[in-house]
RNA sequence: GCCGAGGUAGCUCAGUCGGUAGAGCAGCUGAUUCGUAAUCAGCAGGUCGUGGGUUCAAGUCCCAUCCUCGGCUCCA
């Protein structure tokens, strides 16, 4: 097999592998830019990644923004020198004492790694001097590096040796490379799109939310805001008992003892809110005296097992659908908080479904039925992902096997493709995972179904079976919005802040032309509102023009103008946000399209 | 938590070498009564994230701290 083409088997399409290899080539350019400009810079590793690559270096001093156009002006000199790519087997003992006396810790730590007696070897030369780059690399890679021109450097981080934070921190250059010049202008285009859809910035703009540095992580729903999240809480509520299930309220502050129970407190107590239950003022040496110790709940399912474990249980009730919008809190790092999608107060419109093993396959084909609906209600797509048995597994192979085939069974009964991830499901049980994907095609993970034959089993949970003797229910952990936080996030940037009617927060603003019009105005306002529509009467003496201009940014679905003409014919002048101009309508006609277009399409 | 960048009026941003804090939009007041994406004028708005320090003098320099942002999964 021809050099260039080594690994092409583990890619997809010939497009994936040609990419794969381009992005991976421009990054050794750019660990060669980088080691022309820093020599002592020690090279860790460079793989490619979802449309880009990057480089992770070793380097006391720091590579900051304003580095990136040195470095990019060194790649360009790089590509037009034309190197080639030249692959050669070097024996691992001298391909480590090579790197050794050239000062690359990491690579001699990789090749101790690999534990291999040969490793492979990129070398790039140069015609213009001796310097010869080479780099410990799998390969492929491109001819040479003249086809790699259309790349962009984009940012830098920091990141860990191996991912590990006790090891040494690196600084991690991020780029993107494409074939043509077009791709790469049309991939900039798409960042400069989603830096404009971004929640952050539109949520404090359309008045959703804000944010407080005295409560980190944590959201304030403002009126408008809190209207979407009131309308995705209360359907989903109701779809939810339409559909069996029941729906409660638990506690948010529990004694230690019921994480140490669910496990939390042993995995999990890092994340975990927690303080003495004696009254202290600050000083007081707090957690360290005999008081207990409350935590407030991260997850509902220990509230869920409480609540089943509470009574004797019958076969005949299973299964038992618990529904709990409860709030939780995670203490999440403070370097990974992030807007909405990464918070540590939030809510989830959570369930957990007590069952039993025969029942699982119904029960998981009933909620793919529910999320095709609603994800389709939003005009997203999903993919879907069936995670089995990891390594590390609890509870025997027979009931892995079961639950497996259970899952599968009800994918195959929903008629959607699904992906195998061989050993990526959790120690207690097999998941099926929900790639979403937005109006520009990013993916999100939101909806989850998970099995857990541990969780029943650390609280003790039983039911009487027909046989008159005690079975252990599974669990099904299930979300279908996943956290409304995360969720209302995606939709802001799947809308771009231009939510349909139905979920809207103001659906129509009334504008009067002048003020000969306020009391037809304030008629129509009265109208819409009688008619439940959620609507503002914007009676400013402002220009016509203006109004609309202001109402435009504000992405609200209708504006409903009144002029002169229109007390005249007892009419309304109706323009839409996504259609424009769409002339005069008669009031009970335009009442009547409204309150349409507000049904929840779920 | 760690590495890096940032924080100036409600928002977007300017502020040179350390020498009296600025603009546009938004807001308020007044005028204007107007027909489909910005009417005019005036006024007000600031402990420059917070706390220390250096200096005759700090938005600017130094230290600490908080928050926000980019990352810390993609394994040569």
């Amino acid at each position: 097999m021809e050099d260039h083409e080594k690994g092409r088997d583990a890619f997809e399409s010939d497009e994936a592998f040609k990419l794969h290899r381009l992005r991976h080539s421009t990054a050794h350019i750019m660990a060669q830019a980088i080691q022309r400009l820093w020599p002592h810079a020690k090279l860790a590793i460079g793989p490619s990644i979802e449309d880009g690559f990057y480089y992770d270096i070793g380097l006391p001093e720091t590579i900051s923004e304003e580095d990136l156009p040195r470095i990019e002006q060194q790649m360009k000199k790089i590509v037009k020198e034309n190197q080639p790519f030249e692959r050669e087997e070097w024996d691992a003992e001298t391909a480590k004492t090579w790197f050794a006396e050239h000062g690359q810790k990491y690579k001699v730590e990789l090749i101790e790694g690999f534990g291999d007696d040969t490793v492979s070897i990129y070398k790039n030369p140069s015609k213009k001097s001796d310097d010869v780059f080479l780099d410990l690399c799998r390969g492929p890679h491109v001819p040479r590096t003249g086809n790699c021109k259309h790349f962009k450097l984009l940012k830098v981080s920091g990141a860990y040796w191996r991912a590990d934070a006790t090891k040494d921190q690196l600084q991690r250059v991020y780029g993107t490379v494409w074939s043509t010049r077009e791709e790469l202008d049309q991939y900039l285009f798409r960042l400069e799109e989603a830096k404009k859809r971004d929640h952050r910035r539109i949520g404090p703009q359309l008045d959703l939310f804000m944010l407080h540095e005295w409560a980190p992580g944590s959201a304030f729903w403002l009126p408008k805001g809190e209207h979407i999240y009131n309308t995705l809480s209360t359907r989903m509520r109701g779809l939810l008992v339409d559909n069996g299930y029941m729906s409660v309220k638990t506690p948010l502050v529990f004694d230690k003892s019921l994480f140490e129970t669910s496990g939390h407190w042993a995995h999990y107590q890092e994340n975990l809110f927690h303080f003495a239950e004696g009254h202290h003022l600050e000083g007081d040496s707090d957690e360290e005296d005999d008081s207990r110790i409350l935590a407030m709940k991260p997850m509902n399912c220990p509230c869920h097992m409480l609540i089943f474990g509470a009574k004797k249980r019958s076969y005949r009730e299973l299964p038992i659908r618990i529904h709990d919008q409860g709030v939780l809190h995670r203490n999440e790092l403070s370097g990974t908080l992030s807007g909405l999608t990464r918070v540590r107060q939030f809510q989830q419109d959570d369930a957990h479904i007590f069952c039993s093993e025969d029942q699982i396959a119904d029960e998981v084909a009933d909620l793919m039925v529910l999320i095709d609906k609603i994800y389709g209600a939003f005009g997203m797509t999903f993919e879907v992902y069936l995670s089995t048995r990891p390594e590390d597994k609890l509870g025997d192979d027979a009931l892995w096997d079961q639950a497996e085939g259970a899952l599968a069974e009800a994918l195959k009964r929903s008629g959607k493709e699904y992906k195998v991830k061989e050993g990526d499901g959790a120690f207690y049980g097999p998941k099926i995972d929900f790639d979403v994907y937005d109006a520009l095609g990013r993916a999100h993970q939101c909806a989850t179904i998970q099995l857990d034959f541990q969780l029943p089993r650390r609280f003790n949970l039983s039911y009487v079976g027909a046989d008159n003797s005690a079975h252990t229910p599974v669990v099904i952990h299930r979300a279908i919005f996943g956290s409304f936080e995360r969720f209302i996030a995606v939709l802001i940037e799947h809308y771009a802040g231009a939510f349909p009617v139905w979920l809207a927060p103001e659906q129509v603003r009334v504008m009067t032309v002048s003020e000969k019009s306020l009391e037809h105005g304030s008629k129509v306002y009265e109208a819409l509102k009688a008619a439940g529509v959620q609507v503002t009467f914007d009676d400013s003496d402002n220009k016509i023009g203006y109004k609309i201009r202001e109402c435009h940014g504000k992405k609200v679905p209708y504006m409903a103008i009144i002029g002169e003409k229109e007390l005249e014919a007892g009419t309304v002048s109706v323009r839409s946000r996504d259609e424009g101009d769409l002339g005069s309508l008669a009031l009970e006609a335009f009442v009547l399209r409204v309150a349409g277009e507000a049904q929840i399409p779920f």
